[in-house]
RNA sequence: GCGAGCGUAGCUCAGUCGGUUAGAGCGCUGGUUUGUGGUACCAGAGGUCACGGGUUCGAGUCCCGUCGCUCGCCCCA
């Protein structure tokens, strides 16, 4: 291990991968402005109980996930895990509960220790929107119809499937996990470990399991739709005829199930088969009754995080940046009016950069490295006459123009 | 947390059965005489062979441990 490394599941994000992130956040935060999320911040810790007691005391973020450490005052403090907590204990601290609905978006790094994959990282960043105050499908609906017009704007629309499922009110899911404990348990035999293990922490995670035993035996379990009572299912009814009104292509998926407690009623992916393991690109839900976990009033909310990480993965090649314009001074002289003139130039709009060392050859070839659009050269004969030479490098044709048409000659770049 | 593979220059990679001074391409720096880049030619810099230990006359190469990356599981974005 190198001093000089970053930490396990940590990366450095050097100018060509910030810029694809950029892209990322960026057009998560211009597209669900078009739906009137706001942006908001919360710290990117908090004391560890506003996640212990949203995420789950038995979630495997909780248990297992979490950054957690003693501050100097002895506070215990945790790295946020996702960012839905910290949002909700912001809307409560903050009163926001009196001016409903609030359309909230955030961006930000969350922090998991977890083993690193590739689109899997323990420092990672995600874009969200919350919206809180709604309970009606309409809300889901919008929010849904919010994440794929972002990745839409992204132009990963078309590498990614809509999967929704229902989860039910409290109250189905209540009677759906008995019935469903009870018939897993007459099969306990054959399941795997883990699916043992999970029939007892979180029954619906068997349905997911990828081992085929596992499987056979889930093929004929009981089937949640047939214990949404009818509030659920006129619920669920609902937004998925908004959806298909807006014309949302979807999968129903019955085994997307959710790991942390405060989801009911809508869940939703949108997930891609080009990132390996970790398909899922964007996920969200509804979580009424979180609000009130936290302290609030009976807020309902609906909201979904996308990871940064797996969305740039997506997007291939970020666009290059600009091409500056170099600044070419040959002597004392002219690097003394070098300066003044990159100044205007700059105030004109244009990116501009400056040659330090080196005869014009020299700089000339900086300049063609740095992929340099023009090159504005100022000699000995350029001063004499008020002039500088403008340089196009692409075509070679270079003109004298006087100092205060540059900014005119380099044109719109 | 579990299983497997990998780690040699800034990057992509060679490196034979364990044998002398660890190589290539790209990139980088400088040069090819005067104020004109890209191409070409010449030269140069750059390595703790991930880290630590062990076996051996001798380890980039074999063994063990650690760290990191990758793939799968768990779980998730």
């Amino acid at each position: 291990m190198s001093a000089l490394q970053a930490v396990r599941g940590t990366h450095d994000h050097l100018p060509e991968t910030r810029r694809a992130h950029r892209r990322v956040a960026e057009a998560a935060h211009r597209v669900t402005a078009l739906y009137g999320f706001q942006e908001m911040a919360t710290p990117i810790f908090e004391f560890t109980e506003v996640f212990q007691r949203t995420l789950g005391e038995t979630s495997d973020v909780v248990t297992k996930e979490m950054y957690t450490f003693h501050d100097k005052g002895g506070e215990q403090i945790t790295l946020r895990p996702e960012g839905t907590a910290g949002v909700v204990r912001a809307f409560v601290a903050n009163g926001l509960q009196q001016a409903l609905p609030q359309r909230l978006f955030y961006q930000g790094p969350m922090f998991r220790y977890e083993r690193p994959q590739k689109g899997r990282l323990r420092q990672f960043h995600q874009v969200g929107v919350e919206l809180l105050g709604v309970a009606t499908p309409l809300a889901d609906a919008e929010v849904i119809a919010c994440a794929a017009a972002f990745l839409r704007d992204l132009g990963v629309a078309g590498d990614t499937t809509l999967e929704i499922n229902t989860l039910g009110d409290a109250e189905s899911r209540a009677n759906y996990r008995d019935a469903l404990v009870a018939y897993l348990r007459q099969y306990a035999h054959r399941l795997s470990d883990d699916s043992r293990e999970r029939l007892e922490r979180n029954p619906l995670r068997v349905l997911d399991s990828k081992d085929e035993n596992d499987q056979a035996v889930v093929a004929d379990a009981p089937s949640f739709l047939d214990y949404l009572n009818a509030d659920s299912r006129a619920f669920f009814d609902g937004v998925c005829a908004h959806l298909a009104a807006m014309g949302l292509d979807y999968v129903m998926n019955p085994r997307l199930v959710r790991g942390l407690d405060y989801y009911c009623h809508t869940a939703f992916e949108f997930t891609t088969t080009i990132l390996g393991a970790q398909g899922t690109v964007l996920a969200g839900g509804r979580y009424d009754g979180l609000v009130e976990q936290m302290g609030g009033s009976a807020v309902s909310g609906v909201g979904w995080a996308a990871g940064i990480e797996r969305l740039a993965a997506l997007i291939g090649d970020p666009e290059a940046p600009p091409r500056p314009v170099m600044m070419v001074p040959l002597g004392e002289e002219a690097e003394r009016h070098a300066l003044p003139l990159a100044e205007r130039l700059r105030a004109a709009g244009h990116v501009v950069e400056m040659t330090y060392t080196g005869n014009l050859k020299k700089r000339l070839k900086r300049a063609d490295r740095s992929n340099a659009r023009a090159a504005v050269i100022l000699g000995e004969d350029e001063l004499a006459a008020g002039r500088a030479t403008v340089r196009d490098l692409d075509t070679g044709q270079q003109d004298a123009v006087a100092l205060d048409a540059v900014a005119d000659a380099l044109g719109q770049g």
